[in-house]
Formats: C-alpha cells, sequence, structure tokens
DNA sequence: CAGCTCGCTGAAAACGATTTAAAATCGCAG
DNA sequence: CTGCGATTTTAAATCGTTTTCAGCGAGCTG
C-alpha cells in the first residue's frame, strides 16, 4: 500500500508539503497542490490513520461497551450511536460484556491500550472505581458512576409515575412491578421509586419483584415468571414490568394461564424497542425511551469532552404509548 | 499515561530490554524481569497499541459492515462475531450502510486508513469489483463476490427446498414466494431457485414476488405486503418468505383480513433469530440459520486469511422448525 | 540597497513501540 | 591470564505520519 514517501516521490516534492495539502495548512501553489492530487488519486493513497494517531494522540476511536449486542434495545441504541458518530467522524469499537465482570475489566484495559479517545459505558458490571480510574472520557447511559462523569437517561421516574398512573387510571387496584436488579445507582430504578411513592400516594397496595438486569431468552424470562411472579400473580390486577420482553412473556404466560388481558390483568412495559414496535398481538402499552435521541446525547457529550467542550447530564422525557395491554 | 521510556526508567534498564519482556523474546535474568514487572504494575502501564501496529503492521482490527445494525439478524450476528474475534483477540469495528453505496464506499475506505486486518462484508451494495480493489483480507456473508474471497452462506437451496416441501406436504397447491431483490449473486436467492424447481418438479402452480432486501420496520413491510402482494393474496394456500420479519408481518396482514392460518393459508418464514424465537401468536414455522455458526465461521475464515491459513468457502446446513403457521 | 514580509518548500525531530545487530558481562576451560 | 561461548543488555533504525523551524526568492518600503 502506499505512503506519504511514495506520493512525495511521484509529485517530485517532500513528504512535509504532501502532509501540508492533505491538511490544508500553510501556503501551496496551485501548481503542487495539483500534482499532489494526482499522484494521492494514482497510487489510490490512503493516509495511514494509525500513524496519525500515534503523532497526534488522537484515535477517533470510541468503545461502547454494553451488556448484550443483540438485545433489541442495545442492538438500536448502537444502530444510532454508529450513525452520530461516523457523522462526526469517529469509529466504534463495540464491546460484549456479557454482564461478566471479568470481561468488562479486560474490554477497558483493551480500550486503554488501543488509546481510544472516549468510553461509552452502557454495561454495569463492576463498582465505580473502576471506572474512574480510566482516565479516559467517559459517558455513561442510565448509571451514575461519578459527579465528573456524565449520565444520559431517559426521565425513569417520570416514566414510572406514568406508568402506574396509567395503571391506575385505568381502575387497577392491587398493582406489582417486576423491576431490574435495584442496586442503588443505577437510574433505571428510579422506576421503581416511582411506582411505590406513586401506590402510596394514592393508597393502592402494591409489591415489588425484583428481577435481573437483562434475560436473554424468552425461556429465562418465562422461568423467572414461572417461579417468582406466578405464585402472586392472581393476588393483582396491573403490572408495571420494566421492559418490554418481560411484558411480552407475562402476556404469554397469563394467556396461557387464562388470564385475560386487558380485563382481568393490565400490563404496562418500558422501552418501545424495534421489538415492541413490531409486535402486534399484543399491541403492549409501553413507556417510550426515546433511544435515538439517548444514543446521539450519548454520542455528542462523549465528542464533547474529547474536544474539550464541558458535558453535562441528560435526562430525556418519556411518553406513554398506549396499547392493548391495558 | 506511562509509556515504556517510562518503565524502562523506572526498572533502570533500556526500553529494549522492556519489550523484551513483555513479549518473552531472548534471554531475561530472573532479576531484570522481576524489576520489570513491578514497574509495569506500579505504574499501571498500559502498552499503546497503535505504536505496535504501526511497526508490526497488524492492529488486530476486524472491519464488519452491515446493512441495519439493529435488525434482529445482524445483531445477534455481530453478537457472535464480536465473542469469536475477541477470543482470538481481535477488536470489531462496526459500520452501518444502511445500503447506502456511497456509504458503503466511505466505510470501505475508512478501514482501509485505519488499517483493519480483515473484512467481514454482510452487506453488499456495491458491485463486486469494488471489492476486490480492497486489497485486504475479505470474507463475505450469503455473496460470490470473487473465487478469492471466500464467502459464508447457510445452505439456502436445500432451505428452499424444505420450505416448499413443507408447504407441499402440508397440501399446499398454489404457492407464492416472497423473496428479496433477486440480484444473481446473492446466495439467499438459491432460495427462490429452489422454490422454483421444487414447485416444478411436483407440478404445483408458483409465483415469485420480489421484495426488497431488508425492510426495517413493520410499516414498510406491511405497506410492501398491502401493495405488492395482497391483490395476489388468495390465489395462494401457502406462502414461503425469505425472512421471519415478512413472515409475521404477512401473517398480521393475513389476520387482519380475516384469512385463516394456518388452515387458510400458511406460511413458512426464514432465520429463526431472536425475535422469532421470542414470538409466540404466532409461533412461525420457519428454517433456521445456524446464525451462531455462521458468525464463527466468518471470524474463523477471516483470521485464518489474515494469518496466512488457507481458507475455504462454507455453507451450512439448516433446519425446519415447525411452528403453527403451517 | 538594506531590510521586511509574503509565499512556498524541505530537513529533521517527534509519537511509542519492535527488532536488528552489536556490545557487555559472566563462567569456565586451557 | 586469556579466550570463548553463553547470557544479558543496549543503541539505533524503523514503522508512517505531523509539526517545528529554517531557508529562499520576489516584491515592497524607506
Amino acid at each position: 500500500m502506499a505512503n506519504i514517501k511514495d506520493v512525495a516521490k511521484k509529485a517530485g516534492v517532500s513528504v512535509t508539503t504532501v502532509s501540508r495539502t492533505m491538511n490544508n495548512r500553510g501556503y501551496i501553489s496551485k501548481d503542487t497542490r495539483k500534482k499532489i492530487e494526482e499522484a494521492i488519486k494514482e497510487l489510490d493513497y490512503q493516509p495511514n490513520q494509525i500513524a496519525r494517531a500515534l503523532f497526534k494522540k488522537h484515535s477517533y476511536v470510541l468503545g461502547v461497551i454494553v451488556p448484550d449486542l443483540s438485545h433489541p434495545f442495545f442492538a438500536e441504541l448502537i444502530n444510532f450511536i454508529e450513525a452520530f458518530a461516523s457523522d462526526r467522524n469517529y469509529k466504534i469499537l463495540v464491546c460484549n460484556s456479557l454482564q461478566d465482570a471479568e470481561k468488562e475489566k479486560e474490554y477497558l484495559d483493551m480500550l486503554r491500550q488501543h488509546r481510544a479517545d472516549g468510553l461509552i459505558m452502557c454495561s454495569h458490571s463492576l463498582n465505580v472505581d473502576a471506572y474512574r480510574k480510566v482516565q479516559m472520557p467517559i459517558v455513561s447511559f442510565d448509571r451514575i458512576i461519578s459527579s465528573s462523569i456524565p449520565y444520559v437517561a431517559s426521565d425513569n421516574y417520570r416514566g414510572g409515575v406514568m406508568a402506574t398512573k396509567h395503571l391506575i387510571n385505568k381502575n387497577c387496584h392491587r398493582l406489582l412491578h417486576i423491576s431490574g436488579p435495584l442496586t442503588s445507582d443505577l437510574l433505571a430504578n428510579r422506576r421503581a421509586d416511582a411506582f411505590r411513592e406513586t401506590c402510596a400516594k394514592f393508597g393502592i397496595d402494591y409489591k415489588i419483584i425484583e428481577g435481573a438486569y437483562v434475560k436473554a431468552t424468552f425461556e429465562d424470562n418465562w422461568n423467572f415468571i414461572k417461579n417468582e411472579v406466578a405464585p402472586h400473580l392472581r393476588e393483582f390486577d396491573g403490572v408495571f414490568c420494566s421492559n418490554d420482553i418481560i411484558a411480552y412473556t407475562l402476556y404469554v404466560f397469563a394467556s396461557k394461564a387464562k388470564i385475560r388481558i386487558p380485563e382481568q390483568l393490565k400490563i404496562v412495559g418500558y422501552d418501545y424497542h424495534n421489538f415492541t414496535r413490531m409486535l402486534k398481538y399484543p399491541i403492549l402499552t409501553t413507556i417510550k425511551q426515546p433511544i435515538d435521541q439517548i444514543g446521539k446525547k450519548l454520542c455528542a457529550l462523549l465528542i464533547d469532552q474529547i474536544e474539550n467542550v464541558s458535558a453535562d447530564n441528560y435526562v430525556f422525557d418519556v411518553q406513554l404509548i398506549e396499547g392493548e395491554t391495558t
């Protein structure tokens, strides 16, 4: 593959001049510029970004760590992250932590070794100290890592209130919330807070069952519902699920158990990702997170930090999508 | 961030010695090795992979270009690709072509500039010449690019035969196939070949409607079915769809049109990705591609090429998953 | 005409690693 | 004490860029 020296030789100038031409720095005569551009085209010269990155200490690579690449939420999120990063000339190195702390630590080191310019953390298997040590601009999705690391999230509390109030408005009297794991610094847990407080405020009986963070397969979710949720299910007439996959699984489970939905049991989910939008039996009632805007904001905040603009937290508004399950 | 010189200084040796220690090359006394390892730990030294890559001309980065990152098939495929690449110490740079030829060309150049070690092509917006020029090891999913570029695919022909025969066995007499775009070198089109030939062999009336490659949203698919398929739909009692998303959309469409499935119309899909596995209303009858094995093989063939092992094409067996739609 | 600025160009020093080739050290036999 | 192979270490070149600094005419000013 041709390098800058080959171009210089072919154009009959020095490498400095070639470099300056490509980067539009300083004075270059029309004449030499033309010669150089011809040489570049003729040799199909592709500037070596590795050499560039070495000198400039700027790789234009962003690391993205997610718990599960094939989960519809993260697939969609990465889709948008990639698009916005690409617009600003950044590339993304995706890492699949599988929620394994060991693997996540390895990825962190790997990204440091590759001198990624920044890091988007969507997986949260390690304690906050591990991320603070990374010495790289970071943004976090849905978790408060430290005051100097901006986070992006949907307005989980408001979403929780909306979901709960919706169930109450639909005449539910005994409510269940299936949450994610209630680790203190995960912002998704504001949904449970909102649920609890809203039920209290309206004097509604409630219960919270703590689930796992990301359950990948239908069977995982099914077993969870069968073992943890089913024994209590008939005590409730409304369930707020912390994600759409579990909401759908619950719908399937309840249907098979001859519980009529929405008449006997109403279900609200959370996310409204591709899977939910595709789904028509049932059309889930759910709280929509603006995944596109979240992706864009994560990117923007990170690149702002990298390029020395100050960055701040960002919380997005959510929206109730009323379907057929409530 | 500490570099190799800092380590050398701290350990009181030369950089050469540090380098040799890390790479286990040549003689190093127990004593100096220990001193160096201590210095590395103390400084939290992370070797600069960019500098390494520059010298070794080996970046350990693989480019992966897909048409749509958030499509369940590709999300799952990338999931596996990442896992296997990571096992062999490679990283992946994901690119979302959106099936835009211009964008795909840009990504190709970008990956060349970043000196990716190889390329996994799952998007096929350009003519084959564009890929031949890339001068980088490539593997292709589901497309024959040239005899020197290995491809990986499921046994599309056999899948097509299985699907068609299954419909015939279920007593269908007039069959429809909704294909992807019938570009000659896409291996997915063997499904249509198989459909055509199997129908002919059994003396069955058939028709093929050509669809788009990847339709992202339910609405896109819905409109396609409404406009292109619906006018003919009642002529048929069995449909073989070239992917599960279109199969599901057709199911929804037909149900709303009061066509009873499977009694009046039987539907077979293709893929069996996460979306399909999650889906319970209906449980689709479909042809399963082994996405995990495809991902693994793509990776393995590419890395073999990079590391100078010869590589060959690979076609995976498929499997009929019988659901409730036939 | 000395001195300055403009416009243009190039040589050389980085960036942080690896590798080659050569030098230093050691132990030990002659 | 010398010579020599076996160890162990190092200086210097290299990878492909960018940047700093300096040089050199030409034209202008005073």
